[in-house]
DNA sequence: CTATGTGAACTCGTTCACAGCT
DNA sequence: AGCTGTGAACGAGTTCACATAG
């Protein structure tokens, strides 16, 4: 098998890369921080006192040990060598290092079937991410309610969002909107932007933007597909 | 700001890594295919008899033209030094490399919320992949239509996708099922798996796996929002 | 003697600069 | 002159081996 790390995309501005409205914090690999998450879901089910060493951990999160090591070597970890590593100092030192202590207040743009998935999806409380708001522009779906949220207007997003007191923005609308509810969402405060939509976003820098974009996905499983029915081109 | 490559997360098996039915074929780097896709779906919206520029492509792709031009290295591509490329030439070229000539035809399984948006879904048949097959494990939901196909009792899944000749499978169930609902698809003769649901996933050598795990997208992101609220630890 | 922590080699991917067509 | 194609430098991330602490 081949599991690979899985995909995307940037989407988003040509270069100015690495800016940020904090300087460049020698921090924590992107990489390792995607697998930290992972490590806290694994820690989650085990006895808050207990000892796991990195070797079981790994095999949990389908990783293998060293590797599983050189994540925690990113944070003041404390393992204790020969022994293993405390679940509950283990748990506490991802979640700060994570941001999994203090809760972000998210905002939700669009609620067709994805939008509707991910507002009920469940984890995301357990992860400090609370869903503060609800957007949409279909005015069939203003005003309704999901749980206890109310779907506001997009066109009302920043102050809603400055009033919520929203950082993360969610965008699941159709590919045309996407652009326009971005930038919406930025002007209510959000610093960093999840894309579901096809199709290129651009954010002002300082604005952290992640993609996920489920044909890509698709299309690269269908790669490998294709790979497989012509083993070698010709030696 | 600060575009990044979207994320994931292995969940797989240990390492084992390289193994595949197909020798390690002398390919296209994965992250490019990613690229590729894109590009592909910018070219959709160009005339076909039309030539571009690796600046203009690159720059509605979001990426650099050097690197665009890396990536269209890796195909038998034919731009015209000087002039540009033929949109349509591209286009096939691409498709070519990509898989998206021939069609794929992919299994659905768990149509909660989340699976009914990848059903209903568009651009699946505009990439070749063809949703040829439902499952759910919910007796209120097996029987039901979605479209024109109906829904399947996954126990039944390894006679439908030998019969559709599904080839792809995607899960969308809760994270109880996940690892029996891929062993049962698996067991139908599918040899790509994306995998939505959170929590380790195993799979035999041979097969192809893919992740996304929205909380640790989200989980990523709430990552930069507390680096953004800490600076710099001391220097 | 066990399991952690990490420097150093290595692999993969991105960036750059420029040579080569047209 | 203009734009493609790519070798070579660079950087990020992964793997490994081993020194180190309990």
């Amino acid at each position: 098998m081949t599991v690979k790390t899985a995909a995307v995309l940037d989407g988003g501005a040509p270069s100015a890369a690495t800016s940020d409205t904090s300087r460049a914090v020698r921090s924590i690999p992107e990489a390792t921080v995607a697998r930290l998450a992972t490590y806290l879901r694994v820690l989650a089910v085990l006895p808050a006192d207990a000892v796991v060493s990195s070797a079981e951990l790994a095999e949990s999160a389908g990783v293998k040990p060293a590797g599983l090591r050189k994540d925690l070597s990113f944070l003041d970890s404390q393992g204790t060598r020969g022994v293993g590593y405390s679940v509950r100092a283990l748990t506490d030192s991802i979640r700060r290092a994570i941001g999994a202590g203090r809760s972000h207040r998210v905002a939700l743009a669009g609620l067709g079937n994805l939008g509707q998935a991910l507002a009920g999806y469940a984890g995301f409380a357990a992860r400090g991410l609370v869903i503060a708001a609800l957007f949409d522009a279909d005015p069939a779906k203003i005003g309704r309610r999901i749980g206890d949220l109310p779907i506001h207007d997009i066109a009302d997003a920043p102050a809603v969002c400055r009033a919520e007191g929203v950082t993360i923005g969610i965008i699941a609308t159709p590919e045309e909107c996407a652009q326009q509810v971005a930038d919406t969402l930025v002007r209510g405060g959000v610093r960093s932007v999840l894309d579901f939509a096809p199709g290129p976003l651009r954010v002002p820098p300082g604005v952290e933007l992640r993609r996920v974009d489920l044909a890509v996905e698709l299309q690269i499983l269908a790669f490998h597909e294709t790979r497989r029915a012509s083993p070698v081109p010709a030696p």
